[in-house]
DNA sequence: AAGGCCAGTCAAAGCGCTTTGGCTATCGTA
DNA sequence: TACGATAGCCAAAGCGCTTTGACTGGCCTT
């Protein structure tokens, strides 16, 4: 069933139908009543591809996210998408999710700026440098970025937390505690996050007295296996850390198992701070605050993300940009320092 | 940058250009070559929009997640889409992702058959009695379910793995140890994978002369949480397990952190069996074999679904279905049964 | 020399919508 | 009574591709 063939059943223009649907002023009630009446009996959906075409709209937005080594997605997507894809169901429009090869991505970004596959595009894991800004610019594809770059230039739409602060202050609250000796199990520091929370640590520790050491400093993908695997590397050091920061539950939770296997008590022992996603399939510190953490909602940040890229796609005003601040929730994974830990 | 451009400015008609670009064998092979070259000069890229309407093709899949409670959109998801994307990276399409509200499935399936937005769709989490292969069917739009429903009627396209035979072999391994008391973590029963799960453990079960308990089974979302939770009640159980299943490593490093908590040993003092999908950002038994896995790649399964869908679409012989057997690989998280454990 | 065939090209007709620019009653106003 | 405004509708022109059907000129056959 399409337009023609529901106009002139109707005896109507497909002009006016249309309109009809459309809910365009120009037709009266009653003929938009029995319009829209008969196109619903009918299943009658407009072929998507003729409005775009039409429209020069796709009603799409676009994710293009990098595969890490070994292939893998991020499972902090995952949660970030289910907070942006409430925002399209509710505003109309769809996601297309191009998972590229880190490489390529900005050929990808060309391509769907050309191609009018999408009206604007969602950037994940910015970098310190960044040049998808400036191509996204130069394309006049609308874009929010998810983080953001270190470049001072701005003008383009960011959700980002503050890092820097969040980890400053974890860091803080363990100095408080009487640990001198802190670990840090971060994500990819190439990435603006990762590097912003590693200089929060660090100026924390400097502004103490403390001299960051790079030996207890980790930075990968943030996974369970590599938190577990900085962990044993740590704690088989000539000295250990009394405590450490994860930049996710992920890692925190590999951390805690590399803990455990040693026969270590955390919160007692060793103690523990997590930077918390709020990642709906890991234990959070909704119930029973077994961790410290510095708390923000990634699935926050994928609505904000996407709410904000359809208000510019749609010309309708907005914030520019968010700066979330995470909280610090106290847990039982922290205590105060303990006679030094022997494995 | 469009077509009638590019071909005023070769001389050419656009028909002649648009066959030279697409490979048709009606153009010489020096105008072919003058055309290519220049449209990747002028960086030419035809309108998607434009060529889907005009070739009735979206060169787009779909995938339909329906969140689960709390909004959670299924982690295990998210490794499944890197195997599929990469299928669809090498053959040329798009991945549309709609995030949908359980209840609302249909319609959106209904809708995107209509509106000829994808060429076709996976079906994830299908259940023991699932009506949308009927509508896909009615709709004439080609899918592949990951999974199965229990319906006889065949002839539609799935892969899936064998968790029947998979959880009675891990039931048996347990008996074997000298397990009676073996409790199961599963996944949504009303799904075909979990309920074929517990059929399995149960078969196996009653060969050897025990009968299931369901005080000691549990069944919900297979997320961390779900685990320790199941896990701390059946260990203040009157008459707890001394093995337990868990449909995923997610509950399973929930039921360790329960074990854990309680000063238990894994494979020591409690065995646990975890089915492994090879979540690539979960500890696997790839390196050191720390948990007695079943395992199965999800993202092998997204792989397969994804070629097989495509080889469908494009009407391409090829196999209708994939049924794969999980590994069994025996790790350090079991061990012979015990002295009954204490809390 | 006439006819047939093929390689290479093109004009034009879609694909199914939206949107522009009329057109016709009808009504209020002078 | 006449005239402009307006509400309600329509025909037709795009949107940027693909694809059909037709047309050339050169070459081979008989």
């Amino acid at each position: 069933m399409n337009l023609k063939e529901l106009s002139e059943k109707l005896g109507l223009s497909q002009t006016t139908v249309s309109r009809a649907l459309n809910g365009y002023p120009e037709v009266s009630e009653e003929t938009r009543r029995r319009v829209q009446e008969f196109a619903r009996r009918m299943n009658y959906q407009p072929n998507s591809n003729a409005r775009r075409l039409a429209t020069g709209k796709s009603n799409t937005i676009g994710h293009v996210v990098p595969l890490s080594e070994h292939d893998m997605l991020n499972p902090h997507f995952t949660d970030f998408v289910a907070g942006a894809s409430k925002v399209y169901n509710r505003r109309g429009y769809d996601m297309l999710i191009s998972v590229v090869n880190a490489g390529t991505e900005k050929e990808v970004y060309r391509n769907l700026a050309r191609n009018r596959r999408v009206d604007g595009v969602i950037v994940h894991g910015p970098r310190v440098k960044d040049d998808r800004v400036r191509i996204l610019t130069d394309l006049k594809l609308p874009f929010v970025i998810h983080g953001r770059t270190n470049d001072p230039e701005d003008g383009y739409c960011w959700v980002d937390v503050n890092n820097r602060r969040a980890f400053a202050k974890a860091t803080e609250y363990l100095i408080e505690a009487g640990h001198r000796r802190i670990a840090l199990i971060n994500g990819l520091e190439f990435m603006t996050f990762a590097a912003n929370r590693r200089e929060g640590m660090e100026k924390a520790l400097r502004e103490h007295g403390i001299e960051p050491d790079a030996e207890i400093m980790f930075s990968s993908d943030m996974i369970e296996p590599n938190g577990y695997g900085a962990m044993t590397d740590f704690l088989s050091h000539r000295d250990p850390p009394t405590a450490v920061l994860c930049s996710s539950i992920l890692t925190a939770m590999g951390a805690m198992r590399a803990m455990h296997e040693r026969g270590f008590s955390v919160g007692r022992d060793l103690s523990l701070i997590a930077y918390d996603d709020c990642l709906s399939f890991l234990p959070s510190t909704g119930d029973h605050p077994s961790m410290t953490v510095m708390r923000s909602s990634i699935r926050l940040a994928g609505e904000l993300c996407a709410d904000m890229l359809i208000d510019q796609i749609e010309k309708k005003p907005g914030r520019r940009n968010h700066l979330l601040e995470a909280e610090f929730v106290i847990g039982s994974s922290t205590g105060p320092v303990r006679a030094k830990a022997t494995a």
